[in-house]
DNA sequence: CGCGTCCTTGAACCGCGTCAAGCCAGGTGG
DNA sequence: CCACCTGGCTTGACGCGGTTCAAGGACGCG
């Protein structure tokens, strides 16, 4: 992990426009904060969170793209979810307890650390960040709760489709198309909650069907209203 | 839907500890959502929240307990999660988006529905709450993607030991066995996201074991431990 | 007593995961 | 520059686990 400079990453440069201190702070603790936190840069396939370490604090994406992962039997990796920009990885739990889940960058990517009794502090004096940070888990929850229908019900072939729809709503801000999905087969069927054998078949599958085209291993998605309809019958919340 | 008088059943008689808003507001607030929110007692089986209404607010479950459901293709529900007293109901969402999970009474409960304006204003003038909110809601969005991982990569047998286990762990506060499942086997199975008949077959298997016990069609866990064995590989977070 | 509901058990089918082999692109070293 | 290797991706074959279909039992209720 390369730890940079305190000073040299204060919140008033900052150029991110979503996120939350900046956006719900005072003045006053914007630059309290600016002076408390950390921001440190992580390479691809570095982790940010670790799987089982206590949380000390809370991490904002300023930039770059994670996923939240969480390991289950003989190597079996879980994504949970995925993160962009302005995204919280780090969920408060009770005090000083562990973590069960971890991250790792996807990309480069720029993540500010906040330690648990600053960010308490902001909290109470913030009304409206703690508000908007409430929201924000609430949405979160409800995503979450969806996609634990989609696993429980869904076939390989529309647990593939919500997966590569849930990248295109996160990540496709300009809804615009082809678009490009940035995950490898291991990564992707690791959020669909299948193997990466099946994932393989259904991309053919759907690469036929003309949803999708792949040029040089790298998945584009041409047609998002066709592969809207596969998960339709599930009313996907995203 | 039984609704209550309004005066009835204020906050200050409320005899309820779990309480969020008793808790965390001052006693100002306290008295103005006393006379605001809307008491109503639901019987077994009624809706509390009907699937993709607008939600107008927050349902807090002064007694009782309800199951939060999502339904899917073909009839099929998933039960998403279980509510005892004290906990919440409805997301708060994007303001007045619709809802796509509903939440049922399992036993006669009394729920208090406090809309979204004046909750909002607690919200702002109750640092307290808020941050406490956060952090339920924090915490729920922990166990849900838990349980997404369990979903994803769980077998039938270790999904319903993860199922009674979950229940156990919500509702038998007090660690004591035998402890009775109070859910017949069509919710059982909908929150393993199983079919009753593997539900039955594994219960069965269960029974012979001596983990849990059978009478009258009712469930008790027996042996905890034993159960907690199968679904460990996972490191279930409750 | 007959009916309906809920639960259990059996049997057959098939979707999915596993294993294995082959393909392709990129990197390395002779 | 080519041969080789490696890692990621694809495709096929097979077997198991789980879903589905169907029948029968247990129990409560009119």
């Amino acid at each position: 992990m390369i730890k940079s400079g305190v000073n040299k990453h204060g919140c008033n440069n900052c150029l991110t426009t979503d996120c939350f201190i900046k956006q719900y702070c005072s003045d006053e603790y914007i630059t309290l904060i600016s002076d408390l936190k950390e921001t440190s840069i992580y390479r691809e396939n570095q982790h940010i969170a670790h799987e089982g370490n206590v949380v000390l604090g809370l991490f904002f994406i300023q930039k770059g793209k994670a996923k939240v992962i969480s390991s289950g039997l003989g190597g079996k990796t879980q994504v949970v979810r995925l993160t962009k920009q302005g995204d919280i990885i780090g969920h408060r739990g009770y005090g000083g307890e562990k973590y069960p889940i971890g991250a790792v960058a996807l990309e480069e990517s720029t993540v500010c650390f906040i330690d648990n009794d600053t960010i308490y502090k902001a909290f109470m004096d913030n009304p409206k960040l703690t508000y908007e940070l409430m929201m924000y888990y609430s949405k979160e929850l409800r995503k979450s709760e969806s996609k634990i229908k989609s696993q429980a019900q869904m076939n390989v072939r529309e647990k593939v489709a919500d997966a590569l729809l849930s990248c295109n709503t996160l990540y496709n801000c300009k809804n615009t198309y082809p678009f490009l999905i940035q995950l490898n087969r291991q990564d992707l069927s690791d959020l669909a909650g299948i193997n990466t054998e099946q994932l393989s078949r259904i991309l053919s599958e759907f690469k036929k069907e003309g949803l999708i085209s792949v040029s040089k291993n790298e998945i584009s998605i041409t047609n998002q209203k066709s592969l809207s309809k596969i998960t339709a019958p599930f009313g996907i919340v995203e």
